[in-house]
DNA sequence: TTACGATACGGAGCACTGTTCCGCTTTGTC
DNA sequence: GACAAAGCGGAACAGTGCTCCGTATCGTAA
């Protein structure tokens, strides 16, 4: 399962018209409802909401995943390209690595439950997970790399193991006022910087 | 829902003994079926385990959430009392919030998916988040007030912040050797020390 | 323009799970 | 032993994922 592309402008000639505005219809359907009703909405509603039946779905996306990451993949990309612009702008590396990681924490708590597929280990979201990462442990590699060269954390910490963090502390219910994963994610990368010499 | 204490030796009088055994039957094959298929293994397996009908579980624990608060009631109860245990006993109270930490992060990765379900929104477990954080913020609130007394870390974290915080990190994939829990905790509990004064 | 094979579509159907509900059984008591 | 209350079992209903195949649509060659 999808090693190919399934969205996007492909460079699939063989494909008829109606197949490629239903797939269309159903990215701009399953984006909708993703906001409404978050990233596990059932099946049905998708297909409803695009006005297909669910053959058409499961035809060109196999998983969920393969759903998921056809929505949201100009954001990951975005993120991803993100890193190394942040690197030649910020004030040091490890300014840049906080801003990046920024951006990814605004990512993952803007989209109802994203994060808990992310991690979670059942439901077809195996595919999502790597993804994901995929995509963005080398680029987290290069700002963590970066900041230790320049002295500002200690080495050690593995980027995807710190990714996955994150992504873990941005889970669970939503707007309760007395859980921010901002402050964790802030207390997490502070816990990455060399103890300042005496 | 589950003010009442469905487990344990209830006060209860009015009880019929098939009853009674009927609910430790149904707690041990709980606690045997958790194991093998984490939190939220089908009902009916567990039905099927304890040689009970549906309607038998649901009568003695309504929601799953009191289920699984019964099957971890002991271990709980024993992490909170080991929070003041501890910081008569270590070294310093930054020492003991630490090995408390430890405690709490040993009993969830041994749980499958018990993460997972206390920080998930939805699938009736709103009653275990309550439950564990209603039992364990308070004793983390000590530990950490004490550390912050003793100076050895920074004001201004919430314990149930944290506690929900160390919950998210030990959510995910089991086993996944790239991923340690303990490694991004011990992170975190980094991050809360007060910078040493230069 | 028409005819025809390839492609894609829709949704009924199956499997699995949570949860309720009620007729039947067991228990405790008189 | 008889009876009411307490408890039990599992059929039945509802929501969901996913498959499968008869039918409709598209693209093309005549």
């Amino acid at each position: 399962m999808s090693t190919g592309n399934p969205s996007e402008e492909a460079p699939a000639r063989t494909k008829r018209a109606d197949a490629l505005r239903n797939q269309q219809t159903l990215l701009a359907a399953a984006a909708a409802v993703f906001v409404t009703s978050g990233v596990d909405a059932p099946i049905r509603e998708i297909a409803a909401r695009a006005g297909v039946g669910m053959g058409t779905i499961y035809r060109h996306f196999p998983t969920r995943a393969d759903l998921v990451v056809a929505v949201y993949r100009h954001q990951v990309e975005a993120c991803a390209e993100a890193g190394p612009s942040l690197l030649a702008d910020a004030d040091s590396p490890l300014a840049a690595l906080r801003e990046w990681v920024d951006l990814f924490v605004d990512f993952l708590v803007t989209k109802h439950g994203l994060a808990n597929a992310m991690q979670s280990d059942s439901g077809g979201f195996e595919a999502l997970h790597s993804y994901f990462l995929d995509r963005l442990v080398p680029v987290c590699a290069q700002l963590l790399d970066a900041a230790v060269d320049a002295g500002e954390i200690r080495p050690g910490t593995q980027a995807y193991e710190l990714m996955r963090g994150i992504g873990n502390l941005c889970v669970g219910r939503d707007s309760d006022p007395r859980y921010d994963p901002r402050r964790l994610v802030d207390l997490l990368l502070r816990g990455l910087r060399r103890p300042q010499a005496s």
